[in-house]
DNA sequence: CGATAAGTTGATTCGCATCAACTATTGTGG
DNA sequence: CCACAATAGTTGATGCGAATCAACTTATCG
């Protein structure tokens, strides 16, 4: 179940560099191969098993989760459609983590030594690549700042103001909802906090009319406010104009 | 005041991966620039300054420092001697963050276009340097974890024991003890917790005979104790031993 | 040796965990 | 299609972890 249809894949790569006609053809010719899974399902394996592959998300949203040594599960990212879920597993021997679908999801594959053969012929891509997985630690370290310092409905507010954008960057904002394949009950491993009182954390969120949330869908009734209480500043996703690399 | 002593830096990189011989010779010919800093000084301005250089810690330690929209200083990382401070910055447009040193410290400088130069004709090195920024959000990932898991007295001990693996692969702990550069004041911009509390569980941790914290220096008296309460597993930080990419 | 900053201690308040019931929703098989 | 089971969401009561404020003690340094 091999195919070639790799727009997608150029398409997020040129939001973060200007890719050559060249560097755009070369990566047309990367075999990709598509992946569905149910929720639930494990797309990548953390631990010992060496993967082949590198994937990114086509449509559906997938979690990366890692279970700490006391045997809790901490979800570490989520991905929405162009994100790569495991491209640091190219450089890095082991995952520290597995990657799951939550609700349905479709990932594309691409051979990690078509991917390192591509970067011996074009270096720069190489670059490119790196810079993704770079703006992914950005993320992580805009959580770290949010852990520190936010409340739990704060925090919330902050999640819910970096899926919007990430989602309106792909357009899949329409009007002011997207999708949200998370529930209530995943906040916990999210942010580490209980059911309980993140249900109360939502509740006061949408008491104070900030947004509406229902099974699947978020709908943001008040972004100003919303990210006035998660001190949300979405530069740290770098989702605007970019430039050309060396 | 250039120099040309790059020992530390092939030896840091020959940590990550085998260097060949004309890789580790193409390194040795960088220009390395020393520069040292007081406690407290600016290394790396975060913001709109577009750095020249990228940095890496030779003696003491540097902290990353973010602010948030809300004012407060949070620390996403700390640096060890071998450790870059701003490798990301070679990628990234501008740092999230900016750098400073925490008691007297010393980095070397790296012209961003000599590396990037290096890069183009040993595309091979490009990917050591990558592997080192992913280590670091492997680091990050653990901090999330631990943030998401762990109480007061449970995080201080999880860090104490990465410094502690840290400064061990680095040949600075003696005996049982290692430098501390941080003061216990540093904690609650580190964790997110009150001057106070963080001191109260630091006590315990000394009332447990798990370590020894006096000014300047850490001894841990029972290192089993503290990774069993901190639930420390070190592999993340990757410090075994390493296999040769392609 | 005084000044300043770090560390310590106590009292109080608040955020969040925990446990437990309960309701609403979704999914499933008869 | 309905009845039921299973799961998600909601609510309440209680206790603990940690923030906060304030005083105080101990180091550090000029």
């Amino acid at each position: 179940m091999s195919n070639t249809d790799s727009r997608l894949l150029i398409l997020l790569l040129s939001r973060r560099d200007t890719l050559s006609e060249s560097e755009a053809e070369a990566l047309a010719g990367l075999n990709l191969c598509n992946s569905d899974h149910a929720h639930g399902e494990t797309i990548v394996a953390g631990g010992d098993a060496d993967a082949e592959t590198v994937s990114f998300v086509v449509s559906g949203m997938a979690l990366r989760a890692q279970v700490t040594l006391s045997g809790a599960e901490v979800i570490s990212a989520v991905h929405v459609p162009g994100d790569f879920v495991d491209l640091h597993g190219l450089v890095l021997e082991r995952l520290d983590h597995s990657v799951r679908a939550q609700g349905a999801c479709r990932v594309q594959r691409i051979e990690k030594r078509e991917l390192s053969a591509l970067f011996r012929e074009y270096p720069r891509l190489a670059r490119v690549f790196w810079k993704q997985t770079l703006i992914e630690t950005k993320i992580h370290r805009a959580w770290l700042a949010a852990g520190a310092t936010l409340r739990a409905n704060e925090r919330i507010a902050h999640f819910v103001c970096e899926l919007h954008a990430r989602y309106a960057a792909i357009g899949l904002v329409r009007g002011n909802s997207f999708p949200m394949p998370l529930e209530q009950k995943d906040l916990d491993s999210l942010f580490g906090l209980s059911r309980a009182h993140a249900n109360r954390a939502v509740q006061e969120l949408r008491a104070r009319g900030l947004l509406e949330w229902t099974r699947g869908t978020i709908a943001v009734t008040d972004l100003e406010g919303l990210r006035r209480l998660g001190k949300f500043d979405g530069r740290y996703l770098e989702l605007g104009p970019r430039r050309r690399a060396d």
